[in-house]
DNA sequence: GCCAACGTTGGC
DNA sequence: GCCAACGTTGGC
């Protein structure tokens, strides 16, 4: 089983790698994902060890800020069951969950955040749907290459 | 704060 | 099953 690379988002001002870096055990339960195809990479495709970038959008700079890693595979997202949870799904069931997470865990802060005007300006990172229009996924794949660029840049 | 792009909902 | 309306995302 070879290990896959993702990159996933946060508003900062929800929940920020520096939130993430003070968590317990450094590691966090990722909820309110609501996309059917982010969902299924949670779900179904997202493994233990597999690397993930975490960027922060909405804020300035947009930019990849660091590394974590999945810890524990797909599991319900108990927040689509809670009325008193922002992200309440009425119609989920609870034998037939709708929506699901994963665990993360920081592995590290970059040195330089790599920010999205970084990465449009890096011929190598072309292909990333992150920068492709009108993108809106909140958990996407990415390949070994891209992945192994950006740390690279973010290690400088 | 604006607004384009997108996904989802719901009436028909 | 179509598609208009709506809500949300996210860059700028």
């Amino acid at each position: 089983m070879t290990k896959k690379y993702w990159l996933i988002k946060s508003e900062p001002s929800a929940f920020s790698i520096e939130d993430l870096k003070k968590s317990k055990n450094q590691t966090t339960f990722w909820d309110g994902v609501r996309n059917y195809q982010a969902r299924n990479f949670l779900r179904d495709e997202m493994k233990n060890g597999d690397q993930v970038l975490f960027y922060h959008s909405n804020t300035e700079p947009n930019a990849v800020v660091g590394v974590c890693e999945v810890v524990k595979e797909g599991y319900a997202d108990h927040t689509q069951f809670d009325p008193e949870n922002k992200h309440f799904f009425p119609s989920a069931d609870p034998q037939n969950p709708t929506w699901f997470m994963v665990d993360v865990k920081f592995v590290k802060e970059f040195k330089k955040p790599v920010t999205l005007q970084d990465i449009k300006e890096n011929s190598k990172l072309q292909n990333m749907r992150l920068i492709k229009r009108g993108n809106r996924l909140s958990v996407m794949p990415v390949e070994k290459v891209v992945f192994d660029e950006i740390v690279k840049m973010g290690s400088k």
